[in-house]
DNA sequence: ACAGTGTTATGATAATTATCATTTTGTGAT
DNA sequence: ATCACAAAATGATAATTATCATAACACTGT
């Protein structure tokens, strides 16, 4: 189940400007009878969004904000497996191989999903070839960033793994050398397998070495490039 | 390239006990269509089938033997991916959002591959809904796979590492308490994410306290019950 | 304003893991 | 058979990382 925070709203997809980004494999009256069933979800920070185990209903992706996808395991432990963008899917690959979710969905920011009626996203997959390509090719990109991403991760000692996701932060999510960090320490941590204390214990070292300056949850990058060296000698 | 050790050869599809598994959707004339333009291809024991960067070509799926997939970073480490056994696609999840491929890929042991060219691939799957769904199906649980294993790798110390991939080959890949180890020391240490020596020495120490008999490659578990605990404590 | 709770922060220490050095064993090629 | 080379094995030591303890700070609800 869905839990909805405010209104559930129509799309109005000639306005959407993810239309051309997913869909453009869509002539007019296709368009038209997938909009009809598609709907847009407002979450507020903090709230979760899909929890391990449930029902997949529908196809869903990121229309704005900011959601952590990660898995609970039987300590209670978290584990975050990627954080996802505006544009990007919160469904993943597995979104047709099983009928529930293998791990949860929290938002980070506030946050608005477009959701389609995963039945009706199977029917139009069997009718229309090339929107079945085109979903494939897209879930196969963000499957490969996923893989691709842990295995840069795990290779990398504590200094280089913070400095990756500083870098990761500020190149792909914010694009901006100063950025509000949307996790906590822990959730960093969780993101790159260390523990939180390290995680702010190598972030102060990287303070004091002013590679970069922390006020809170706001950070910026001094010296991007020394942290690029760092990342890569990991 | 694909580097053809042998005669490449013509596939079979009536006797081809992959048949029903992949290609459950297509009528006798698809099939034909199918078969026509598939072929095996056999690769000796260490052979390299698939390098990194190249273009790719063809869709590609076990038929026997066994293969592992890898990356080399810049310093010539290599990380194992995964390890795909006979029904398993050696095409990932990139085969429709990549033009080249972004690892490798070598035979852990003879191996025969069965190869359809990508273009074709394609054309199938823009006509055959049904047929471009199982496929999805099919890479989704594959890529799903690969990340939650990276996942449940990632939590664990070098015991519970070491458990989980003995426990991995002995139920996955040979249903069998005994079975030869299909990779090195090394190999073992690139896909779990630790060095060769650990490996040795955590190898060594189940050996002494009698979870394990070793003799050379080939390896017994002697007490599975308590290497599953191992593995599911770290 | 205040208590309660969780996050950030830091230090001391323990545990884990990697590195380096060396020996033994196994394997393939000639 | 034997030479050469890679793999397996083990120990000693160094480096890294986790754990535990504690304190300051910030946020939330009353």
């Amino acid at each position: 189940m869905i839990y909805i925070i405010g209104m559930a709203t129509r799309c109005d997809c000639n306005q959407c400007e993810l239309r051309t980004a997913f869909f453009n494999n869509f002539n007019e009256e296709e368009l038209t009878v997938f909009c009809d069933r598609k709907i847009e979800l407002p979450f507020s920070r903090g709230s979760i969004i899909i929890s391990e185990g449930e029902e997949i209903k529908y196809f869903s992706y990121l229309k704005s904000g900011l959601v952590k996808l990660y898995r609970t395991d039987a300590s209670g432990k978290d584990q975050i497996i990627t954080i996802a963008c505006p544009f990007d899917f919160v469904s993943l690959l597995g979104i047709f191989s099983e009928t529930r979710y293998t791990y949860s969905v929290s938002a980070l920011e506030d946050s608005v999903l477009c959701c389609i009626d995963i039945r009706h996203m199977k029917e139009i997959a069997m009718k229309n070839g090339n929107f079945s390509m085109n979903l494939m090719e897209r879930l196969g990109a963000v499957s490969n960033k996923i893989i691709l991403e842990s295995l840069e991760i795990r290779k990398r000692n504590t200094h280089g793994k913070v400095a990756y996701i500083l870098l990761k932060f500020s190149r792909d999510i914010y694009k901006d050398l100063v950025f509000d960090m949307p996790v906590s320490r822990r959730e960093v941590a969780e993101n790159i397998g260390m523990t939180t204390e390290n995680v702010i214990r190598t972030l102060s070292e990287f303070r004091r070495e002013k590679l970069i300056r922390i006020n809170g949850r706001e950070i910026e990058l001094l010296k991007p490039d020394d942290l690029e060296r760092i990342s890569t000698y990991g």
